[in-house]
DNA sequence: CACAGTTAAGTTGTGCACAACTAAATGACG
DNA sequence: CGTCATTTAGTTGTGCACAACTTAACTGTG
């Protein structure tokens, strides 16, 4: 039940694939046995510690990200803060907005090109990543991993992220003209 | 810049902390040291390929999830469904609802418990299966991974997940009363 | 200078995740 | 039998992700 290589070489449906795999597709299309609902399960159960670890600064987990950014570079324009955690405008405006409301960052135009909107941290916002420190520990302990377990498991993550990212570039409809 | 072991034991903080860990807090809150990001990214250029991929049936993600558990296991009352993807009433209601307004599901009270509503495949939802089980394919060549390559990962990934469930069960505040 | 093309933010609309809540049905127990 | 706790769906509200679009500012070229 865990694991299921099942190599079986006998295929039930030689009309739509003259045979070429050893697996049949009938098997691939089980939940169990894929791997990105494994991989959502486990980002949605990272959300759920990071709710409980976060509520303490009053933060949600991207709100978290984007202040990873900003204690790690200082000021930046949107674009760039989008550059770092691969979110548009569209997913920022509005979480940078409650991030003002919330006094832990202040936005500006940038007078050297006034379409930019430069993104700081308030003293408050500064202040917060005395308590975030404590976070990352909070999170590695709740994984149970050893680090270098976490290492090599983020090492085949964003590998794997890579290729998908280059394989929805020419899936993309309208690349190939 | 890519792996930083970086065990250098001279901490900067003596106050708060008073050593044990060969590693910095300040190295942990690193953005490119949080496997949580990598995760989510991958997530997210998950969803990117299967956004391409289902387009062509007409289907999100979860959707697809959902009629994944559904061809499997048939007819299903809502809280079986939720259970096979951890996801509650609250997720899956309008879920379900769209799926039902697409004429994919059909949803009925149960006879014998008014409480439950059993959702089951129409005869259009159990046609377009033929037409899933292409997407495994797609979607496993657009990783690049073998699939021994996967299996592996999937189940580090099960792992951590069933590690963070645990963690974030004694985490929540009023469980320890 | 004029103007087409590009870029940066923001807005709108759809869908998902989840907490908190409601409503209705069921089950257990005195 | 009546009452109360539990279970099951559904609703509401908040926040995120993303596509598609708008607006304003910049850039390059004639």
């Amino acid at each position: 039940m865990t694991t299921t290589p099942a190599p079986d070489p006998a295929v039930q449906d030689p009309v739509q694939h003259p045979v070429q795999h050893p697996v049949r597709d009938e098997d691939f299309l089980r939940l169990d046995q894929q791997i990105c609902f494994s991989l959502n399960a486990a980002s949605r159960a990272f959300g759920g510690v990071y709710r409980v670890v976060l509520k303490d600064l009053g933060l949600t987990y991207p709100q978290y990200l984007v202040m990873l950014v900003l204690w790690e570079h200082g000021e930046l324009p949107v674009k760039k803060v989008g550059e770092h955690l691969r979110l548009d405008s569209g997913t920022l405006s509005p979480l940078l907005k409650r991030l003002e409301t919330a006094g832990l960052v202040r936005r500006e135009r940038s007078a050297r090109d006034e379409r930019s909107v430069v993104v700081g941290l308030t003293d408050e916002g500064t202040a917060l990543r005395e308590q975030a420190l404590r976070v990352p520990r909070r999170i590695a302990a709740a994984t149970t991993f050893e680090l270098d377990e976490i290492l090599e498991l983020r090492a085949r993550l964003d590998k794997l992220t890579n290729a998908l990212d280059a394989a929805a570039l020419d899936e993309t409809p309208g690349c190939g003209a």
